[in-house]
RNA sequence: GCCACUGUAGCUCAGUCGGUAGAGCAACUGAUUCGUAAUCAGUAGGUCCGCGGUUCGAUUCCGCGCAGUGGCUCCA
């Protein structure tokens, strides 16, 4: 006779088993009619799941984030079912959720168009409107891979092959349509009231190039149409915050056919990135870093000899010269021990951090270029440390604190943390390993950090972590990272004389913290949609005349707050004052100053910010100090 | 690299069921000197991504390429 637990604490007893939906009817007919499903002891369960025990249950609702969850994992399946009506030899493999909606595999003949999309939402509206119920069903793995082979469904069945015999699977049935899931489900089609199909993509069946590619659909569902609106809307505004947009808006950037990948860097774009380096370039020199410079074309044999070329040769760009083959170089560090090198060294001499701007070329495939964030030319703010074993652990705790100072800086604080260990390949010993691992693990720990463990996605010659952010559409971008290495110092025969006298070879950590200065970039503008803090603005005031009257004290004005260091452009045209201030607002200028011959005669300026705030009539000395503040404090 | 879609004026886009194209903004010229998000009028501006093919004729249809976009794979 069960005895049931709900959330808050109240118990409710039954004479016999009851299901979940039972339970939810005794409490009420509103929560019996909102209920999705259940929460049993900590473990999701459809709405018609039967409860023999005592338990503690949880009625979920779509309010909860499960519900929402299950919508979108039963909107998957809705999709599934009109897909094989509408198109009865696709076959269906896999649809999980994803953030804000869900997607679906399907294996056909041809691929889905734009029309088909269309005919398949229509479906979906009319299977959603029948309100069939949805069933589970539970049957042995040997009987659903007959089932699923039976229906001609090769991919599920070779899903259900991958299961281990014996074991049990669960079906769910809506109408004529029957998939493998774990489920839970909404109880009945008819709970799906706000769902939309997005868009069509190829994808590889079980994620693996040498498959074959499925046709994937992503849709997005809600818990009412309301919520789809505001959804479809807010992607609307995440598309105006599109940096690739805004660089073109705002004369930052472009690029162009002959050059995919590479950047053309206009005059305020470049102010941007120099501003930028100049900032890492002071943070490095206080933190013990020595910057260095090297080439960018390097004799082949040295990226044979680093291994590069044997692993990573089809993304070397080369150049031929005087019967010689050439990189031009994907990466720093193989140069950057060259300088090591270069004399004997101590373990006195360790740590020793070598820093670069050096500028990488890599070729890219050609579908992955993305505006600045994936490029072929870029520059990261670069830098190898040469230590012992025993430094790892301070090394990379020093490089985390800095690299937070700086996101800090930056105005970021998401930031996503993830820790890749050994793969299956890799070079060096196990203890090593160990040791590498643990520190990275305690470098994390001890700042008191979330993170995120990738077992084996370390690189072939030590574990690392990645730093990552997000951008205006919540895709995630890795930025910074620090890499140990144990097997390039070796490779390129970097040693130091340690304390008893012996030759060692050092360890090498690659670390950046902006990571490719384009990527960053692109990040920052989507980040402030085009309004960069005060003191990243290319341009930081505009002084601008009422009439002509005012121009020469506009252009003193200007000259002066120059003097002073601050980015100030004046704009003389023969202009209404509103279009200017509207111009110059949507460029995202941050301090507009108007000069009339009120200011003029009082020696003032009349200061408005980008965001429309009227900050009253100010001396020149008053807005040297605000600014001077806001930059200060790297804000506005 | 793989799948799909897209490529028209400086920008954003419309258009041609095959007869070589249009709007708004920007630019230029003129008028206006006007106090906080668009002053008015006029002018000029295009190898309709490239190369082939079909056709009397291709920006439009077909093929190949290049680039971009969204995914997938990859990302030392």
């Amino acid at each position: 006779m069960p005895v049931i637990t709900l959330p808050d604490g109240s118990q409710r007893s039954f004479d016999q088993a009851v299901s979940v939906l039972d339970v939810a009817s005794s409490i009420g007919p509103g929560l019996a009619k909102a209920a999705l499903a259940g929460r049993v002891d900590g473990r999701l369960v459809d709405a018609s799941h039967v409860i023999g025990r005592d338990a503690e249950l949880a009625i979920i609702t779509e309010r909860d984030a499960d519900g929402i969850d299950i919508i979108r994992h039963s909107t998957a399946h809705l999709l599934a079912q009109a897909v094989k009506q509408l198109f009865p030899d696709a076959q269906v493999t896999i649809g999980p959720t994803i953030e804000d909606g869900f997607y679906y595999d399907f294996a056909y003949q041809r691929p889905f168009t734009a029309e088909d999309l269309q005919a398949i939402e229509a479906k979906m509206g009319e299977l959603a409107k029948a309100d069939h119920p949805v069933s589970r069903q539970v049957m042995p793995r040997d009987q659903a891979l007959r089932l699923f082979r039976d229906m001609g469904e090769a991919y599920k069945a070779e899903l259900i092959e991958s299961i281990p015999a014996g074991e049990d699977l669960s079906l769910y049935t809506q109408g004529e349509f029957t998939d493998l899931c774990r489920g839970p489900h909404v109880p009945s089609t008819g709970r799906l009231k706000a769902f939309k199909l997005m868009k069509l993509a190829g994808a590889y069946w079980r994620g693996d190039s040498r498959n074959e590619m499925l046709q994937r659909v992503y849709g997005t569902a809600w818990r009412d149409k309301k919520e789809l609106k505001a959804y479809l809307t807010r992607l609307e505004e995440a598309e105006k915050r599109d940096h690739r947009k805004i660089g073109k808006a705002q004369d930052l950037f472009h690029t162009q056919e002959e050059a995919p990948g590479m950047v053309f860097w206009h005059d305020k774009g470049w102010q941007v990135y120099l501003l930028i380096q100049a900032y890492i370039r002071d943070k490095l020199r206080d933190n013990g870093y020595q910057e260095v410079h090297t080439p960018q074309v390097i004799d082949r044999s040295l990226w044979e000899k680093s291994g590069h070329w044997d692993k990573f040769g089809d993304m070397i760009f080369t150049t031929h010269s005087e019967n010689r083959d050439f990189a031009i170089k994907p990466m720093n560090c193989p140069a950057h021990i060259q300088i090591y090198n270069h004399g004997l060294k101590s373990y006195r001499d360790l740590p020793l951090r070598l820093a670069e701007f050096g500028s990488c070329h890599r070729n890219e495939p050609s579908g992955t270029l993305h505006g600045l964030m994936r490029v072929r030319n870029f520059v990261q703010d670069d830098a190898h440390i040469f230590c012992t074993e025993d430094q790892i652990l301070p090394e990379v705790s020093d490089f985390i604190d800095l690299l937070f100072e700086i996101y800090r800086d930056f105005g970021f604080n998401e930031v996503l943390v993830k820790l890749s260990t050994r793969p299956e390949q890799r070079v060096g010993e196990d203890a090593l390993w160990d040791k590498a691992e643990r520190s990275l693990q305690e470098a994390l720990d001890q700042k008191g950090l979330a993170w995120e463990l990738q077992p084996g996605e370390g690189a072939f010659y030590g574990p690392k972590i990645e730093f990552s952010l997000k951008d205006c559409l919540n895709r995630v971008w890795q930025c910074g990272t620090i890499q140990l290495d144990f097997s390039m110092p070796g490779r390129l025969d970097a040693s130091y004389i340690a304390e008893d006298n012996s030759k060692q070879v050092p360890v090498m950590l690659h670390r950046a913290i902006l990571g490719s200065l384009e990527r960053f970039i692109g990040i920052l503008i989507e980040e402030y949609a085009g309004a960069m803090p005060l003191w990243l603005a290319p341009v930081q005031a505009v002084v601008m005349n009422i009439t002509d009257r005012q121009s020469d004290y506009v252009k003193k004005v200007a000259e002066n707050l120059n003097k002073q260091g601050f980015r100030v452009e004046t704009d003389l045209r023969n202009e209404k004052i509103g279009f200017k201030i509207r111009e110059h607002a949507l460029a995202r200028v941050p301090f507009l100053l108007v000069v009339g011959d009120r200011e003029m005669e009082n020696e003032t300026l009349a200061v408005r910010t980008r965001g429309g705030e009227d900050l009253g009539s100010l001396t020149v000395e008053a807005l040297v100090q605000r600014m001077g503040d806001g930059v200060a404090r790297r804000s506005n």
